[in-house]
DNA sequence: AACTATTAATAATA
DNA sequence: TTATTATTAATAGTT
């Protein structure tokens, strides 16, 4: 794959090895990360050039491949005899590492891997999906419908306060009728024994404040009408 | 470098990452033995399937490539010291367990485990479910129609398989009432220097004949009709 | 380091 | 798995 092709032997000229083991190593490495990746496995490569320099690449850690692969192999004696402690912790790892490769594939399957499974397989799978979908979409309603009976207390009571208000609005503007007859009633008494300044102004007055009196209970009612009854509506 | 360009991550189809698996591990494998060779280096490749098959290639030994290279990486007694070969396996087994224990979370909230999760969180997971039966439903529907246009396929040549009967049938009932003609021919011929012994017979027997080889063709028509243009129908 | 003419690897397919 | 083949990727030789 080049201008020409080479025999794979010792290249002979030192330069030329050199930049050909640069150019090689580097694809070397790529491959090993492309087949990690690829293909779901664990790859170390561990590469020294003639003059001693390392260079290497692991998908996982290198001290990760090499003391799977040294126990792969049974090739214990080669590092240390492992105590029985390290032994329970390789079993541990070795069964934890099963599991997790097992709920990879059942999870992978539910998210869409479908290739391998026939129709009862993937009619399974669907009415598994169906389910939780329901579950999900149960639990979203019931906080949906939560949120809104929440939001319908909270209406409630502001419309209670409401009332109040308007009652107090109504209580003060009966007073405050009262408080003018008891005024009019008074200026009329005085009127007996003085000169009125103006003969317009009085009764002027008078009538506006007859208009609010009767004017603010109709605009109460109203009021009342537009919200109390959809509140109540919503609230069941 | 094959009939398409690949993007660089797992390939879901679980056969053809086998495959491919099988494929770039022998490349890998070659390629560090011609580096190894051509440019006089050491290398070292360990591969673990995402089964947990080993392969390996080394230069020189394994033993020599992993010794070589804790040496050189900074005097990692790690490995050859018993404790943290223990140590190393529990932090390996650790690992592995907050793993699983993360999938098993993310897996059971899939399920249908939906404690402690707010709308955002079930909006997202309806949608990932959602997404994921349709990807079910349509993988379903391909194998349904697929199976239905080989039963079509199957229907068809049945069909042809049918037609060429009828005609083999309609070609010898031909013949038969051919080989008839020739019998009665020959027996009028006798009959003229014979006597008949039975007035009613021959004729009988002609007729009965002569009802057979209308009758067929128009079973055959009715066949026709009922058969061919139904597959028809169902095979577009 | 770039640049390419070639070879090699391999993805899709059977 | 194996074989084939159309393409892409790697790289040998060159600048």
């Amino acid at each position: 794959m080049g201008r020409g092709k080479i025999a794979i032997r010792r290249i002979d000229n030192s330069t030329s090895r050199q930049v050909t083991f640069s150019k090689r190593r580097k694809g070397l490495l790529k491959k090993a990360k492309e087949l990690a990746i690829l293909c779901d496995a664990e790859v170390g490569v561990v590469v020294f050039s003639a003059t001693g320099r390392v260079y290497d690449y692991a998908s996982t850690s290198m001290k990760s491949v090499m003391e799977r692969y040294t126990r792969a192999k049974g090739e214990h004696h080669l590092v240390t005899n492992p105590t029985s402690e390290t032994m329970f912790w390789q079993r541990e790892a070795t069964s934890l590492r099963q599991r997790l490769h097992k709920l990879h594939e059942t999870h992978r399957q539910l998210m869409g891997e479908l290739s391998g499974l026939d129709i009862k397989d993937l009619q399974n799978i669907e009415n598994q999906l169906e389910t939780n979908l329901h579950g999900i979409r149960k639990r979203k309603e019931q906080l949906l419908l939560k949120e809104i009976q929440e939001l319908h207390q909270k209406g409630s009571l502001v419309h209670q306060e409401n009332m109040e208000l308007y009652r107090n609005i109504n209580i003060m503007c009966q007073e405050n009728t009262e408080l003018q007859r008891k005024v009019d009633a008074t200026r009329e008494a005085n009127d007996k024994h003085s000169v009125m300044p103006d003969g317009l102004s009085k009764p002027e007055e008078a009538n506006v404040l007859i208009h609010l009196e009767l004017s603010q209970p109709h605009q109460q009612a109203e009021g009342l009408q537009l919200r109390a009854p959809k509140l109540g509506f919503q609230l069941n």
